[in-house]
DNA sequence: GTCTATAACCGGATAGAC
DNA sequence: GTCTATCCGGTTATAGAC
């Protein structure tokens, strides 16, 4: 259990942590100084959280929470799926820019397949699923149909599209992301072109094989839950 | 310049980390305990590697030089692309295995964009080149027509969805990697009935919005030099 | 210049008292 | 829940040997 001042002090470490990561970076950051700024000893840190790491996830936390708050002003407005789709790309990429600096950090953890961070372990499934649901919302608010047997595997494609795009911004360091966006913007047309196309009936066979290879990935993505 | 003897040197730490990594796991070996086994002190070790990540590096170059060895068995024998590249894949998928436990460590590093294991930055860039003639190889050899547009970015598609398949493997947890080896055979299927698609006159605008991308990201990962 | 060793530093993490 | 004291291991400074 843990008590009201707990939580303060708990916030005021997430707090400190996030302002120094900012001000210096993350390598730059010791626990000392998070420690110190957060008025606490160095040790009752370590209470609250486990490792330095944790600290890093908080951050990733809040910028999925901002993201999420963004891009809701997209989904309530636009009714196009390719605006759609690039407006919610958008505004991931406005939430994240500020931490473009550091954010190689993040991936690298979360590249480790036994890190809390990893999307595609199941301690994340939570976050997962809210990234997946984003682009469900994507598409039900958009015009379009949809092959149904494609149809629930779409949002999680689209996440996973994002995630890439999200890698391409990591690397680009032109001015304003200008390739990060010019990348967006011809991707969600490329996507969108791919979904209509994939309803031509000519192309079943092929959709029926692309079926096969997301439904052996989902298995090992979402383990079907064993019955008691 | 370095002599002989510095040389030697160098070759007994490299083996005494790789046999320490392969025992005991990366963060367990120390680099006190890589020096000692090594035969010199641990200071003398940083005089030949940078840092710890460095004796990782060399790990992952060992794993790519006897990739490229297994994979010329294949290549040398098969004509057919799906079983080239199934082939090309499953010889990669065995080199590796040894190393499953702790090549997440390897993804980690290489996710970090500035690290030079990163498979996007510059750094890499002989070791990327190495990995995408591979599969220029695999096209090379097989008696199939390619249209001509996308022929040069095929090898490093092939290339990045080689990546994919190391990154689900990394996940997999499966008796005997059994989900990989069935997710490289159907995405193989997918990867060669896609590939005689596009030949299709039909998709013709799909295949110049794809080009349009490929380009985009092109730049940025082979900037073109400046002349002088 | 190339190589090697010793000693120290620094910061993340932990133990244990209060 | 909070602190102090300490550990541990990656890294660095530096001095000297070949």
């Amino acid at each position: 259990m843990t008590t009201r001042k707990g939580e303060e002090t708990k916030a005021r470490i997430v707090e400190a942590a996030l302002d120094l990561f900012r001000e210096r970076g993350y390598e730059e950051t010791t626990m000392r100084a998070v420690a110190e700024r957060a008025g606490v000893s160095q040790g009752n840190a370590y209470y609250y959280f486990k490792g330095k790491e944790y600290l890093l996830q908080a951050y990733y936390h809040r910028m999925q929470e901002d993201h999420i708050e963004a891009a809701q002003r997209v989904l309530d407005t636009e009714t196009d799926l390719h605006a759609r789709l690039l407006g919610v790309l958008n505004s991931k990429l406005e939430v994240i820019e500020p931490y473009h600096r550091f954010s190689g950090l993040l991936f690298r953890q979360a590249a480790d397949p036994k890190s809390p961070l990893n999307p595609f372990n199941d301690q994340s499934a939570e976050a997962r699923q809210e990234g997946i649901n984003m682009y469900a919302q994507v598409l039900e608010g958009a015009k379009i149909k949809i092959p149904a047997d494609i149809a629930p595997h779409l949002p999680g494609l689209m996440w996973t599209y994002s995630m890439g795009i999200v890698l391409f911004w990591l690397h680009d360091d032109s001015e304003g992301r200008q390739r990060t966006h010019a990348l967006a913007e011809q991707t969600c047309d490329l996507v969108v072109k791919v979904i209509k196309l994939l309803s031509n009936p000519l192309l079943r066979p092929l959709r029926k094989s692309a079926l096969r290879v997301l439904e052996s990935i989902q298995v090992q993505l979402k383990p079907t839950p064993t019955d008691p």
